[in-house]
DNA sequence: ATTTGTTTGACTTTGCCTGACCTTGAGCAA
DNA sequence: TTGCTCAAGGTCAGGCAAAGTCAAACAAAT
């Protein structure tokens, strides 16, 4: 059953790519009665689902003439440089969460594929460090932290055998 | 006489075999109502007859719009393949040079290309398992068993579509 | 008798959804 | 100005809906 968070983030994510700019403004309440549901759930899809680590920012203001803006931020297709950000960005300590964000993000901006995200997902679960935290967020922010770094590397590597081919 | 184990697992079974993809999803509290037993029953029965060894691998979501889901590998795919190497070759522990001594036969045999190796390098590095052996054995083992049955599934997945493409 | 496998139920964790209440900003009137 | 009012969005605790875990009781097999 698909629920209601994920009809929003889709519609959400429809209006961003059908935007000239990848930026949209909503009025929550507005957006809530479309989809007939409270306006905090409006708040929970974007507090969950278009994040910092996902490659959004969110800006909003209150008020009379109040909104939510939206805005997607790409990488700008440069990979290695990207995966180095992302890996200083996974700090000391990570959440399920927070790990999943960044892969998704990875895999949303096509820097990797399906299968390696599909790996990334596996290695970070919940049940590939089962010890008690904190000692596992510290774990998996080395593992996401490796995996990136490893991936920067040969991004690199084949980028040079790319160029090597060429000329 | 069949215990209900049996049972349920047949009935599974056979959702499967009915199922155009090879892969069904299920609700846990549903099924236990149908066969008049505990939902905890339902997890036994998917622990002990759906796992990775028998060819088949199983993702779930907890919460309001939860789900089981029950993928078949078949066949002599990529998927198939992990998955035997899997339940070969990973034990309860792995120290790091037999954990890249898999990645790099799998590599050879072209089951997985250099960025999941490399991933995966990663991954299991002692560098991402900072703590005290044996445990550091045992989570490389976990985190290398969680990788192959994730990317199995999507090799999987990835498999049928393509089959559905052509037909 | 011991060990292995099944069944149950209490308790936990995760994730979605709601509603009550809080804070902020704009417009306007005194 | 000052302050009132109303129109937004923000927060948070709690309820509900799932699946996960674990130990204990029970059954079957050796």
């Amino acid at each position: 059953m698909r629920t209601l968070v994920d009809i929003i983030e889709q519609h959400i994510r429809s209006m961003i790519d059908r935007s000239a700019d990848g930026s949209i403004s909503i009025q929550r309440a507005e957006l809530a009665e479309q989809f007939r549901c409270v306006p905090s759930q409006i708040s929970y899809v974007i507090d969950t689902r278009f994040t910092p680590e996902r490659g959004y920012i969110v800006e909003s203001r209150r008020g009379g003439g109040g909104y939510i803006r939206i805005v997607r931020v790409t990488g700008g297709g440069r990979g290695a440089q990207l995966l180095r950000v992302l890996a200083e960005e996974v700090g000391e300590y990570i959440d399920q969460r927070r790990a999943e964000n960044i892969i998704e993000r990875l895999r949303d901006e096509g820097f990797i594929d399906e299968r390696q995200a599909a790996l990334m997902r596996g290695a970070v679960r919940r049940e590939s460090i089962p010890v008690e935290l904190p000692l596992r967020d510290a774990l998996r922010a080395r593992i996401l932290y490796n995996m990136l770094t490893a991936l920067a590397a040969v991004e690199q590597q084949m980028r040079r055998a790319q160029r090597g081919r060429k000329a």
